[in-house]
DNA sequence: GCTTGACCTATGTGTAACACCTAGGTGTTA
DNA sequence: TAACACCTAGGTGTTACACATAGGTCAAGC
């Protein structure tokens, strides 16, 4: 039986995370009678590695209650999981383009200021750098991974 | 003078964003005495048009509101403006990298588990796909564009 | 004059995944 | 016994809005 930062450090997350768990349901545990403290068994810290893989293929942990709760009723998780990171992977594919294209936006601003210079507030202009700047497309709408 | 719809239609921005700056002191308005509409003259026009900008250059409406008053107290924030963006170059790009290794990370999964069955629960396991995949890397840290 | 529909107001809530703070209790060690 | 590291519950802050609530306003048509 592991106390809170115990568990944390086994599995390599901040105590902080552990106790978030906790509250959200995603973990559970039984209490020390004396103190209150959380106690987790190994199934514990068997779910808490399960979460952080999840995680790192990118389920939130809304998605990764719905994986447990299924589980729960009986029900294999298996073809909700493909399904739903087949979903994910354009999402992903989508916000990394966006984000490329910010940067490029952002690296062309920088090049195209090296040869301005700064301004001075004259009540008309705010930042002329970035008023006069010209933006190569702007086809860019926001990409929320999470639906 | 426009109404607040008025002028979110000639920004290309909803509504609820000009209300949202509007209360953040980003857009000045005055009142309608009548009604307490707001009113927006044009110099509301082109700050709202270089809030768009700035944020298509991905600058946070705290950096630009941090801006603003540079121009309000009659210093240039050009040098500012240059400097957050460099700043801002390197966490961008890692941001997009790590999104690229998570779509990796996806993407192989799913080629993984093209051979593998569906399980059934059985108390032991929660989904076989994902506690028995294999990540390819953990050198994996969050990334935070703005500070 | 009245309804309808589109607008406006202020305020509050929800979003994601924690990190951090408050205020206090607990446990071990020197 | 003091220091220090841990624990508890609860609340706040982060980002940029979107949306809901409950109500007032305005122009147009009947």
């Amino acid at each position: 039986m592991k106390t809170v930062s115990q568990l944390a450090k086994t599995a390599q997350v901040s105590a902080e995370t552990v106790r978030h768990y906790s509250r959200l349901g995603l973990l559970q545990a039984q209490r020390d009678p004396t103190n209150g403290y959380q106690l987790f068994d190994q199934a514990a810290v068997q779910r808490l590695a399960f979460i952080s893989q999840s995680r790192a293929l990118g389920f939130s942990l809304k998605d990764i209650q719905a994986i447990l709760q299924h589980t729960t009723k009986g029900d294999s998780p298996c073809p909700m999981v493909r399904d739903l990171l087949q979903q994910r992977v354009p999402l992903v594919a989508a916000k990394i383009s966006s984000l490329e294209q910010q940067l490029v936006r952002m690296q062309l601003a920088l090049v195209q200021w090296q040869s301005m210079p700064d301004g001075v507030p004259d009540g008309h202009h705010i930042c002329h750098l970035i008023e006069d700047w010209q933006s190569i497309d702007n086809s860019d709408s926001e990409v929320n991974i999470h639906d």
